[in-house]
DNA sequence: TCATAAAAACCGACCATTTGGTATGTAAAA
DNA sequence: TTTTACATACCAAATGGTCGGTTTTTATGA
């Protein structure tokens, strides 16, 4: 694709994973992208535009998950290939904000998911929907383990599901706030470590 | 304290939990509050300074947790008491943002959290001391439920503290998303007793 | 009790700055 | 020569905030 697009959509995500859609204003990203403002409205009609792009590249392209591409025969090995994916998203995430260079790493995506719940009208709809998918992935592994005898519980399958998504989401959301979101990875497995553990017969 | 004062605290709480700080203009502010300008600025000195102090009256007052009135004795009996302080403290919000007549009760506390990290310089302490002060409090009752019997687990104490934390975190941001925050306290109950019967002996 | 002064509460026109966006132009490719 | 890629001066609207004024409340002393 256009090397100046994609710099004005990596600058803008950039951006938007630092402060509000509002705060981001479009000198900043004018300036930031070393571009001038008639550069930037060649490629794009309005600030909501390059939004709504940022939007699609994330969450289409960067943090999408494909959960038949985890294991499907171990609740272990499908929450291990969980983790593996959200460490190797991180370091896409990362180049792709240029902060490789051992800089700080600070990124937001709830700042992105809130404000793309305002202004994408059918944003919301996509959300549940992976929401959905991602509670369904992890009730049919936990199912098949179940019956496997690789765990046994008296809980729903679903409240397994919950436990293990509510509490990554919840850790995300706490290192986001801390600044340590480094360490999700690593911390993230022993809590589910500890949770598989707990499970097994 | 003064009428007026108040009127304006609690409207610019009601705008900052739906929207970012820079998303809530003072002409907002005022016509929602239904005065004018001038008194705004008698009361209060910038927009900032009304912010500063919603931050304060709300995690100050509204939303503070004193664990130490939970139950000593017994985890079952703590995470329940947690739920009902919940629950009430939804109860309180909904009554102070003038919501309790049926009409939606849309809120989203980490707009809040994240602005007041960005504009007031001592929220970030004051935040983590808060998390140490949960952390410290679950692993008390747990590391006391596991002395007595009540529960019996391989995790270390902070593991399972943090699958509880984490798992509420979890849900109340899902929950936040998909704008069905009344289910939280219900839902989290079943989570945390499926949890919790876990870790029965 | 009541006139009066002083202070507090409140109003809205006004202001400088910033905002997202446009118009018109030029340089470089094709 | 036509199209694409950029540059910049400019614009109307919105922004947070100010200022001079008026009304309302409160305190005071005869």
């Amino acid at each position: 694709m256009n090397d100046s697009r994609e710099l004005i959509l990596n600058t803008s995500l950039k951006l938007f994973l630092q402060k509000s859609f509002k705060e981001v204003t479009m000198k900043e990203i004018v300036t930031e992208t070393g571009m001038s403002k008639g550069a930037f409205y060649h490629y794009f009609s309005s600030k909501e535009q390059v939004f709504e792009e940022v939007i699609r590249f994330f969450y289409g392209d960067i943090m999408s998950v494909d959960y038949n591409s985890f294991s499907q025969n171990s609740l272990r090995e499908f929450y291990h290939d969980y983790l593996n994916h959200v460490g190797k998203q991180m370091k896409v995430a990362k180049y792709v904000l240029g902060a490789n260079d051992g800089n700080a790493f600070n990124s937001n995506h709830y700042l992105l998911i809130f404000d793309a719940l305002k202004i994408l009208p059918d944003f919301k709809a996509h959300l549940l929907e992976r929401q959905k998918e991602e509670l369904r992935s992890w009730v049919e592994i936990i199912k098949t383990a179940k019956k496997k005898g690789e765990i046994k519980s008296a809980m729903a399958d679903a409240t397994i599901a919950r436990l293990f998504i509510f509490s990554g989401d919840g850790m995300g959301i706490n290192y986001i706030i801390a600044d340590t979101l480094d360490k999700t990875k690593k911390e993230l497995q022993v809590l589910w470590d500890g949770l598989y553990t707990t499970l097994k017969p």
